[in-house]
This record gives structure tokens, C-alpha cells and sequence, in this order.
DNA sequence: AATAATTGCGCG
DNA sequence: AAAGCGCGCAATTATT
């Protein structure tokens, strides 16, 4: 078991912290969870007498209600526990023998229409009603710390839950440490793009001069000055009135009809997208004062993976990565795994035929160099393909060279599938488990079943049997890659942390948190990372960048021959192509 | 008038 | 050229 080789040189002790009406209480406990210490501390210094110092680990019940305040005094902490995060992982984890208790503890549920995050400036209010509801009582959180510890204690496989929920909590820290530090953006690069693409700033009400002359081109083209462009329906019938059969308009459909139409739409639709997403709105609202600050979700995805929350923090478009530029006298460290995914499944399926099709180069073109396909492009569909479960199409037609080529590979997802299929639950290599199948779904299953089922009711069991098989198998790989990713993360974190601060007379460490005066992350998008980093350090940045992804890789595949190359960049923007 | 669902598209 | 996983958001229409 290659994931129990990270143990911790020595016992850890644990900090917990709560909060009993206007006072912190700080219950020091020791490796075996016995208290040695309770103090009352003011909440606006809860971390005074900190733990940077020793080997002790915060406990508390969620990063978001505690971290910001310390962050906000320039008190960066190095570890902790979040309860929230651990609960979500261990109430499902199929890992875990018995998960009554934890699941008893319904008060550590995040409810579902109560944003776990919300806009920083509300977090450092204790009585803002930005309260997730999580408990903050110190009996209550030692309670849940303590069904926590039991119930990894008596898992499966306590090494591997305690590296997931070590790296969970990693991710959270970083998380919030992130939207502090932001994205350096330059807002006089993204509005020139804006004026490129779209003309001059229009007066609120008004449409660019650029879009309203592609309006005027399409409506000329479908012989209608009042036509309705930015709804779907009344776009539908005028295209339609123009003799275009289109079911829809999407624009790979549109593409497939020859009118004169079609090109200034497809070029009017582009152009909309880019104002109502990312134009001077966005820009004004989340990127002020040179910083795009996402809200990242750690944990927010059922496969592990982070959501975001406001400013669509993970969709910022291609071509506006121009505008992400290093503050002067810094770099950005920009990097990204090749294949991420495929490799992953490699490992976890023990697979030395892909990763050695992986190993110094793409993954693709290892694939057609060992004669299972015939172009890079054909790899590529075939391998997510495979991992997205495609039956149909060229993607599936090229699915069966795959399965012959890469029997342990195949062999895992086509696993996970059919456990899915039959209402099964699946779980990633650290032991994030995939929610158990809903009743809606067992109904349908088991009307199919009956004796009096129609036809109807067995090829609509079918369809979400099949649908349900699709994610699970996607499910591990993605699950497993996020905790790659963070692992990563994690590893990177601390080796930024042991870089020295920029001199503050000589460079431009504006205000900002304290970990921002050093090389800092600055953005994490599932396989990516940019790192601001003053110039100076950028190539020791650019070598622990490196050193984490390989740190990653054997923390969770130990021995086994499978290897993450990056590609890395050291530039003053993180433009891409 | 407020809320829900639909459509389309950006990202991995 | 395209159909198969996971998301968030804006604009519009449909529902209450």
C-alpha cells in the first residue's frame, strides 16, 4: 500500500478551536486526543500564541468562518483540520466500516441552499448571516474531531483517508488564501481586448458599436430590421423563415448550414458572450484594484474537484488570459499536467502498457507510436472515450482498440461503470466515495423489474442505468486527479512557504496578505497553476513547481512507473497559445 | 412579482 | 467533425 509511506515523523497534537459567545476557546489536545490545555482568547487574535512553532495541527469547524480573520491580521497558518470538509469525505466513504455516528451528526451538513462561502469582506463578520450553521461550540467540536479520528481509525484503510483528509484541508487553507492574494489582473489589457473585439465602452443600455453592426448584418441577412436575436425561440423562427431547418442554435449545428447568415451570427453570438461574461460589468465587479478574486469551493464537486462561486472563476475564456499579468518586478509561474487523467488511470489500474505510452512525452502520441490508433487526434477521442463511457460515434468506434491495447486500464473504468449501473458506489484511490444511488433511481429500476413493467419503463431503467454507469466510471479518474492535484498543491504550498519575503523596501509588495509577500499560488484551476512570484525567485519557483508534481505522484502511486510532466512557463502574462 | 426551468457556452 | 464526464453563469421563457 503505497499511500501509507507518508506518515508523520512525529505524533501530532491538535488545536482545536471554538467559540463560546464573544471568546475563542482553545482546547490543546495530544496525539491520543486527551486534553492538555483549555484557554479563553479574544476572537479577534484567536491564534495569538500560535502553533507556527510547534508541530500542532488547528482543528476547527470549517476554514471559512476561521481563517480569514487570522489572514486578515497577517497571521498565515501552515495546517489544520476543517471538521466541515472531513465530515462530507466520511460520511460517505465506503472506506469507513461503521459511519453511523458521523452520519447522526446531522448538524455538520452543509445545507444545500446555504453558500458554505460567501463574499470575503462578510467573513470577518462572527454575527454576519454568512454563518454556514456549522456548530462552533467547543464540546460539540471536539465531539465531531473525535468521531472523526474514530471512524478513519477503524476504515479500511486509515493511511490513505488520513492523506485525503490532510490534503482536503491543505486545499482549503489555500483556497481562502487565494481569493486574499487574488489573480494580478491588468484591467488596461482587458478593456483594450474589450475595445478590440467589441469598440469603445457604450453608455449603460447601449450595445458596442462592433456587436449593433453585427445585429444589423444579421437581421439584413434574415430580411427581418425587428428580428429578436438573443432569444432562442423567436431566433429559432426566423431562421426558419429564412429556410435554416435548425432544431436548435448552437453554434456547431448552425455551422452545419451554408447561408449568409449564419457566419455574422455565429460572430454576433461570440461577441455577446464575451460582453454579458467577462465585459466592463465583470470587470468593474471582480476585477477592481488590479486583483480577480474567484471564490473557490474546495470540495464543492462530488468528485472532489473545486467549484467556484461568482465571477465564473473557472471559466475564464481562452484568449482573456492575456490579461493576467505579474505585477512589476514578478513573474508568473504558469503550469499545467499533460493528460492529467489518462495518467491517473494508469496508475490506479497498475497499467505499465499506458504509462509507458505516457512515459517523457504525450500520452497521445505514445498511444499511436504503439500502433493502437493512427493519429494523435484519434488517441485522443479514444481515451475520453473511454473515461466518459462514449458508445457512440467515432468516439466509440475507436473505444474497442483501447479495450484490447489497455486491458487493466479499460478493465477499471469498465468496472466502475458496471457498479454504477447496478446502483453501486465507487470510490477514488484515497477513498472519496461517490454518493450512493438516490431513491428516484431505484424506483425507476425496480418498476422496470416488475411483472407488469412496460417496455417503456425497462428502456427508461436502461437509460439511467447506463447514464448513472457513466459517471461512476468517470468518477474514479476524476476523483482520483483532483486528489492528485492537490496533493500537489500541498506540496507546492509549503515549499513557497520556505522562500524568503521579497524585500519591502526594494520591490512592490503593495498591501496584501503576509504569504503574498513571498511567491504565492494565485490560481488553481483542476490541473493548472499559476504562481506569482518575484522575479528573482521565479526558476526556484518553476523547480519546486516540478518537484511537487513528482512529490504528488509518488505520495499516492508510490513506486509505481508513471510519470506527470508539466508544461511550464515563466512569463510576465499567462496568455495562452 | 418572484422562482424555476431551459438554452447556450465558457472552463477542465 | 462530434456526444460522452464534471461544473457556473447569463438571458430568456415558463410557472406559480
Amino acid at each position: 500500500m503505497t499511500a501509507s509511506s507518508a506518515e508523520a515523523p512525529s505524533p501530532p497534537r491538535w488545536r482545536l478551536v471554538a467559540k463560546v459567545e464573544s471568546h475563542a476557546i482553545v482546547t490543546t489536545l495530544n496525539a491520543d486526543l486527551e486534553v492538555e490545555h483549555v484557554e479563553s482568547r479574544p476572537l479577534d487574535s484567536w491564534w495569538h500564541g500560535g502553533i507556527d512553532g510547534d508541530d500542532a495541527r488547528w482543528v476547527w469547524s470549517d476554514t471559512n468562518r476561521w481563517y480569514p480573520r487570522a489572514l486578515g491580521a497577517e497571521v498565515a497558518i501552515s495546517r489544520c483540520y476543517d471538521l466541515r470538509l472531513g465530515h462530507a469525505i466520511l460520511r460517505d466513504s465506503a472506506l469507513v466500516r461503521d459511519a453511523t455516528p458521523v452520519r447522526a451528526a446531522t448538524q455538520w451538513e452543509t445545507v444545500a441552499d446555504e453558500p458554505a462561502v460567501a463574499a470575503a469582506p462578510a467573513l470577518f463578520e462572527w454575527d454576519a448571516p454568512v454563518a454556514t450553521g456549522i456548530p462552533d461550540d467547543p464540546d460539540e467540536v471536539l465531539a465531531e474531531f473525535v468521531r472523526q479520528k474514530q471512524a478513519v481509525r477503524a476504515s479500511t484503510d486509515p493511511a490513505r483517508l488520513r492523506l485525503l483528509l490532510a490534503a482536503e484541508s491543505a486545499g482549503a487553507l489555500l483556497a481562502t488564501e487565494m481569493n486574499a492574494a487574488g489573480l494580478p489582473w491588468d484591467r488596461a489589457a482587458h478593456e483594450s481586448l474589450l475595445e478590440d473585439l467589441l469598440g469603445p465602452r457604450p453608455t449603460p443600455g447601449e450595445l458596442p458599436a462592433k456587436v449593433s453592426a453585427l445585429a444589423a448584418t444579421v437581421r439584413e441577412a434574415l430580411g427581418d430590421a425587428s428580428a429578436s436575436l438573443d432569444s432562442q425561440p423567436k431566433l429559432l423562427r426566423s431562421l426558419h423563415r429564412v429556410g435554416i431547418p435548425a432544431e436548435s442554435t448552437n453554434r456547431w449545428e448552425l455551422g452545419e448550414y451554408d447561408h449568409p447568415v449564419i457566419a455574422p451570427l455565429i460572430a454576433y453570438k461570440k461577441l455577446t458572450r464575451l460582453m454579458s461574461a467577462n465585459g466592463w460589468a465583470w470587470l468593474d465587479e471582480w476585477a477592481a484594484n488590479g486583483r480577480f478574486r474567484p471564490v473557490y469551493v474546495p470540495g464543492g464537486v462530488v468528485t472532489g474537484r473545486w467549484a467556484s462561486s461568482g465571477g465564473g472563476a473557472l471559466q475564464i475564456p481562452r484568449h482573456l488570459r492575456r490579461a493576467v499579468r505579474a505585477d512589476p518586478g514578478w513573474r508568473l509561474v504558469v503550469a499545467d499536467v499533460a493528460q492529467l487523467e489518462p495518467r491517473i488511470l494508469a496508475a490506479m489500474a497498475s497499467d505499465e502498457a499506458l504509462a509507458a505510452a505516457a512515459r517523457d512525452r504525450d500520452l497521445y502520441e505514445g498511444i499511436v507510436a504503439s500502433g493502437v490508433v493512427n493519429s494523435r487526434q484519434e488517441a485522443k477521442i479514444a481515451v475520453l472515450g473511454a473515461m466518459y463511457g462514449a458508445t457512440t460515434g467515432d468516439s466509440g468506434r475507436l473505444v474497442p482498440a483501447l479495450r484490447r491495447a489497455y486491458p487493466r486500464a479499460m478493465g477499471l473504468v469498465d468496472a466502475a461503470a458496471a457498479t454504477g449501473e447496478q446502483g453501486g458506489v465507487v470510490s477514488t484511490w484515497l477513498g472519496r466515495s461517490s454518493p450512493g444511488a438516490s431513491t428516484g433511481w431505484r424506483d425507476v429500476q425496480a418498476a422496470a423489474a416488475l411483472p407488469d413493467a412496460t417496455e417503456a419503463d425497462r428502456t427508461r431503467a436502461r437509460r439511467s442505468a447506463r447514464d448513472r454507469g457513466r459517471f461512476t466510471r468517470n468518477f474514479v479518474v476524476q476523483g482520483t486527479a483532483a486528489e492528485w492535484a492537490l496533493a500537489w498543491l500541498a506540496d507546492l504550498r509549503r515549499r513557497l512557504a520556505s522562500l524568503p519575503p521579497v524585500d519591502e523596501a526594494a520591490s512592490a509588495p503593495r498591501s496584501g496578505p503576509v504569504f503574498a509577500r513571498r511567491a504565492h499560488l494565485a490560481f488553481f484551476l483542476h490541473d493548472e497553476i499559476i504562481v506569482h512570484t518575484p522575479a528573482a525567485h521565479a526558476d526556484a519557483v518553476a523547480n519546486h513547481v516540478r518537484q511537487a508534481a513528482d512529490a504528488a505522484a509518488r505520495l499516492l502511486f508510490g513506486d509505481f512507473a508513471i510519470d506527470f510532466p508539466l508544461d511550464l512557463r515563466i512569463a510576465d502574462d499567462a496568455a495562452k497559445d
